[in-house]
Order: structure tokens, then C-alpha cells, then sequence
DNA sequence: GGTTGACGCAAACACTTGTTTGAAACTAGC
DNA sequence: GCTAGTTTCAAACAAGTGTTTGCGTCAACC
């Protein structure tokens, strides 16, 4: 027997041969699940039918139920985080040194998300994470939570200084906000599609990444009223 | 015996005497263990514990577990959807017949919720019920987010006036958007903190509305780029 | 060819879940 | 003081939960 969820983490598993790969299988199912449904409502003997793994597969695999959502959680962290970074990186060269523009800071910071979001709405599943982290879950869901809002922070000076009418205060809050308009896109489209009787639904990835960008790059701009 | 969950709903449930009236109580107890955990992961022995009430109350009140989520959102929804419909009516008065300020609707639209969430921060419900409801919940629960959606259709057209410079088509996504923000507002918080440092906590009232109302508002009326 | 370790599988485990029951306690109305 | 209707309560119910067990299977290695 092999102790339990043991990470080999030593890149990303080659799986050279057709094979199932179960533990992927099981990720992928729980990611859709849990986004859809909700972490608690989602049972495992549902979760292993859906990914066509025994039900002892899961705690075979990962130890436990709440150690499978922190490593969907993680998963899909650590693909953003990176492909976040790699953007603003890009954006920082081509502005040689210099500030790059708001635009592409921005970009960097949403396109990831919702372009994930296109196959896998993961983003319903930030919130149900946070309620987990800080309730029952276990202590690494918390500190998982951390080192996501660390790579956020990464984030915090280019804007500061695309945004230099504002103090630093204020950019943290606009932040939050930008966020706020990224994890609520997809966790309701329906009262969109509701709301506009079908005239709105999710047409291609760029229209939808330019509408959203626009409205956040505004409202970032948007002049500082002391109060 | 009384039949399950019937609805009284003459006015207010006066509340004569100082008895506990139990089915509020446990309303309260529901909406904040709701959303700081989750529907599915707060047991009924947990909420009546909380609420100091027996554990057979919540069946005899409310008919069962749904029906009390589903009473819990509906208590919500008609309260807030009241004080938005009142602040915007009378935005509208003082208009004289024309369209009010776009900062006007806006308050309206969003100060209510936010004053709300003050003190039962209830908005981190909304998108579990809308999962509830897609998901295992019954009919009720859908017909009640449309319900939802249909007083939200009351702000399209003041909206659409204040932003002529927008196809119908880009209100409905903004108008999305300025809910993304207010939704998760206060669904993570602790994010903010953990960002700021500790520098960005809930203030004043009247402060955090104008930082959000600031933002979307920029937002709403940035200019319609054609994609 | 035999042995070792990893993995899949069906069955069972101990426990919690939402719900129901039947009797007790309480509150008016006459 | 009695009765009828409403509400509370402890106890039990059946069903579902996450987890564990023990054995079977397969591939790799000396």
C-alpha cells in the first residue's frame, strides 16, 4: 500500500501510455462537481461514478475528501498564478523597464481566469473554497488561501504605478473589486442570459475578455474623491 | 397539528409579546451559518443548537431543510428588492419624469445590499442558492431566482437612459458586472486584509459605498468600444 | 519464475444526516 | 375547569456519509 497522498510532484506526471490516469480523472470530475454543485452537496460514491474510478480510489489517492478539494483548489491555483505571471512578465518587457500600460496589467491579471473558465468554470469554486479554508477545513486550506493572495500581490506595485492618482490604499480596495468582477462572471450567466432575454450569452473568449476589461480598466481609472 | 409551512405573511409578524418567536429566530441563526459556511455543510443539529431551539423546530416550521434555505433567500431577496425599489422611485421624483443621475440609480441599486450585508452578510449566500437551485433544489428555488431577476429588470431602462452612449446589449453585460462586485464584496473580505496588510477593513458605511459606487459607476460609463 | 509494490475492487464499518413520531407543555375560548 | 389547537421536546428511524479493510490483479525487476 502506498501512504496516503504522497506528492511526486515531479513535473506533470508524463502519463506516456493511454492510460486513464486516475488521479487526473478524479481532479477533473471533483472540478466540475464541486463548481456546479457544491463541495459538501457532491458525495463521493457520486464523484467516483461520474469519473468511472472505484469509490475507495479517491481516498487511496489523495487521503481524504477535504485533502481532494485543496488539490483541485491547487491545481488550478498554481496554473493561473503561473500563466498570470508569464503575461505581466511579458508586459513588463515590452515596456522596457518602464510602467506598462493599464491595459495589459489588467489583462494579465483576467485573461487567464476567464479563459479557464471557458472549459472548466472553476471560478464558482474560489468562493465555496474560502467558506471551507476558514471554517472546517484544514489548516492547509488556509495557508493555501495565503500563498494564492501572495501571488496577487505581485500584481499591487505595476498597478500602483499605471495608477499614480491614487493611494495605495485605494488600489488595494480597486483590486478587490477587479477580482470580484472576475470570480462572478461565470457563477451566474444564467441571470444574464435571464436579465437580457438571450440576447447576452458567452460568444467567443476575446469579446468576452474585451467587455470585462474595459468596464474594470475604467473603474480602476476612475478619479479619487476623499471621503 | 399545523400543515407544513404555511405562509402567513400578514405584514410583519408583530411580535407582541418578548417570546423568542422561534421561526425568526432560527431565519437568523440560518442566513449566517448559511453563508459563512455553506447550505449542505451546516448540519440541522448545528443551526438549532445556535438558535437555542429544538431539532424537530425547523421541520415543524418550515417543512424541511430546502424549505427553509429557500425561506431564508426569499426573506432576503423581498426586503432588499423593497429598499432598491423605494431608493430608485424616489431618485425618480426628484428627476421630475426625467432619468436621474447615473450615480443616483446606481446607489440605489447596490447601497441597499451593502448596507444589508453590514450585518448579516447575506450576499455570500447568493451564489450557493443559485447552485441550490440549478442543482438538487426544487422548483421553487428556480422560480424564485427569476423572480429575482425579474425586480433587477426595473433598472434597465433608467440605466440605458443615463448611458446613451451603450447598446442595450452592453447595460445587460454592465449591469451584470456591477453585480459581480457587489456580490463578492464581502464574500472574502479576509483577502483584502491579507493584501492590504491590514490597512483596508470595513470602515464606515457611507465609505465603502462610495468606493464601490466610484468604481462602477466609471465602469458603467466607459466608452462602448466595437469588437 | 518468483517476489515486490502499486493499484483496483466489492464489501463492510462506524457515524451522521434529515425526518418522523408520540407524548408533554403551553395558550387561549367558553 | 375543561377543551381544542398550537408549539416544544426527547427519542427513534431509515438512509446516506466518508473511510477502512482484505483480497484480487497487473506490471516490473532480480
Amino acid at each position: 500500500m502506498k501512504a496516503e497522498a504522497e506528492q511526486k510532484e515531479g513535473g506533470t506526471a508524463p502519463a506516456d501510455s493511454a492510460r486513464p490516469d486516475t488521479k487526473e480523472v478524479i481532479l477533473d470530475a471533483a472540478e466540475r462537481l464541486f463548481a456546479e454543485k457544491s463541495y459538501a452537496s457532491v458525495s463521493l460514491r457520486e464523484l467516483t461514478a461520474a469519473a468511472g474510478v472505484n469509490l475507495a480510489a479517491v481516498n487511496y489517492h489523495f487521503g481524504s475528501k477535504d485533502a481532494l478539494l485543496v488539490a483541485v483548489f491547487r491545481r488550478g491555483a498554481v496554473a493561473l498564478n503561473r500563466e498570470r505571471a508569464r503575461l505581466l512578465r511579458e508586459a513588463e518587457e515590452r515596456a522596457g523597464g518602464g510602467t506598462p500600460p493599464l491595459r495589459e496589467i489588467v489583462e494579465a491579471l483576467i485573461a487567464p481566469a476567464i479563459r479557464y473558465s471557458f472549459t472548466s468554470n472553476r471560478l464558482a469554486l474560489y468562493n465555496q473554497f474560502v467558506a471551507f479554508a476558514r471554517g472546517d477545513g484544514p489548516p492547509e486550506a488556509r495557508e493555501m488561501l495565503d500563498k494564492d493572495v501572495g501571488h496577487l500581490q505581485r500584481f499591487v506595485l505595476p498597478l500602483a504605478r499605471a495608477l499614480p492618482h491614487l493611494p495605495q490604499q485605494e488600489v488595494y480596495w480597486r483590486l478587490h473589486f477587479v477580482m470580484g468582477v472576475q470570480h462572478s462572471l461565470y457563477t451566474d450567466m444564467k441571470r444574464l442570459e435571464t436579465l437580457s432575454g438571450g440576447q447576452c450569452h458567452l460568444d467567443n473568449l476575446p469579446a468576452v475578455t474585451a467587455r470585462v476589461v474595459d468596464f474594470v480598466v475604467a473603474g480602476l481609472e476612475a478619479p479619487h474623491r476623499v471621503v
